[in-house]
Formats: C-alpha cells, structure tokens, sequence
DNA sequence: GCCAACGTTGGC
DNA sequence: GCCAACGTTGGC
C-alpha cells in the first residue's frame, strides 16, 4: 500500500511539539476536531503507518516543525462523550459517534522548521491545501509536497 | 434548499 | 487584537 502524506495544525499553546515530546512513547491522541472535512480524513482516510508533517499554526511564525507517524487509525473521539471535556458534544451517541481522533507519534523534528511563508514562496507548495484553504486542520499532502518540506527542513 | 446570521480559525 | 475567509446553524 502507498504511504500517504498529512499535514495536522497544532495551536503550540495548548498541544504543540513539546507537549508531543513529553508523551508517553512520544505518541497522541489526536483528538478534539470539529471540523466535518477534517473529521471525515481521519475517519475515512488516514492509516497506520501514513506520514504527518506537524504544523504550528497561531504563532509568530507559523511552521512545521516535525514530522510524525500514525499508529492508530480512526476511532471515535473519546473527548465527545466526556461533560467535562471542553470538546463534549452532547449530540453525539456513541452507537454512532460523531466525532474522530486518530493516534500519532513524533518521527523526527526538523533541523530548520519550515514556515508558512516559505512555503508560500517555493515553488512546487502554491497548491498545498495550507496555502489554498488555510483554515482546514487535518489536510492531505502530495508525496511531492512531503520531499520539497523535508528537503527545506534538514 | 436557500441564505442570513453567527461563530471560529488563523495570518498578520 | 483585528478581521477576512469560511464553516455551521436555523428560520423560512
């Protein structure tokens, strides 16, 4: 099977790299997106074993700053089901849930972090989804898009 | 099913 | 902190 290729945004104030390289087995639940496209990628699409570049976003500047690995495919989010999680939703059942989380773990940080507008000005990125839709949090990268980041980034 | 109002994301 | 972009909600 190809290895497919992601690109997950972290706010660094409340889960960036450093809380990753504090967790146990440097691995996460990826939970808490409330976006339905997003929801519908971890679901549907990413597997064990695809590629993650990890993405800073909010902050001065925004970057990647690593690469993960996914280790658990999509299962329902467990924040959903929990009144005392910022991320409950009381609509949601848990015969049929509504909400997915996925599980990653650091790969490898990169040297030089790659920034947003580095990536806006290298030819080969002007049509990552980063650049085109900002605002999806879970997004696919093309095998292309992978080696021209981590080429920037060593 | 349309679309206005509203809420959130995220770059700057 | 501002605000543009855009996703979601809900009245009709």
């Amino acid at each position: 099977m190809a290895q497919r290729y992601w690109l997950m945004k972290s706010d660094p104030d409340t889960f960036g790299l450093k809380h990753l390289k504090r967790s146990r087995d440097q691995t996460t639940c990826w939970d808490g997106v409330r976006n339905y496209s997003a929801r519908n990628l971890l679901r549907d699409q990413i597997q064990k074993g695809d590629a993650v570049l990890f993405y800073h976003s909010q902050l001065k500047p925004p970057e990647v700053v690593a690469t993960a690995m996914v280790v658990r495919a999509g299962y329902p989010d467990p924040t959903q089901f929990n009144p005392k999680e910022p991320y409950f939703d009381s609509e949601s059942a848990r015969d049929a849930p509504r909400w997915y989380a996925v599980d990653i773990q650091l790969d490898a940080e990169l040297a030089n972090p790659v920034t947003l507008s580095r990536i806006k000005e290298t030819p080969g990125l002007e049509n990552m989804v980063l650049v085109r839709r900002s605002r999806l949090s879970v997004q696919p990268v093309t095998s292309e898009e992978w080696k021209i980041i981590l080429r920037l980034g060593r």
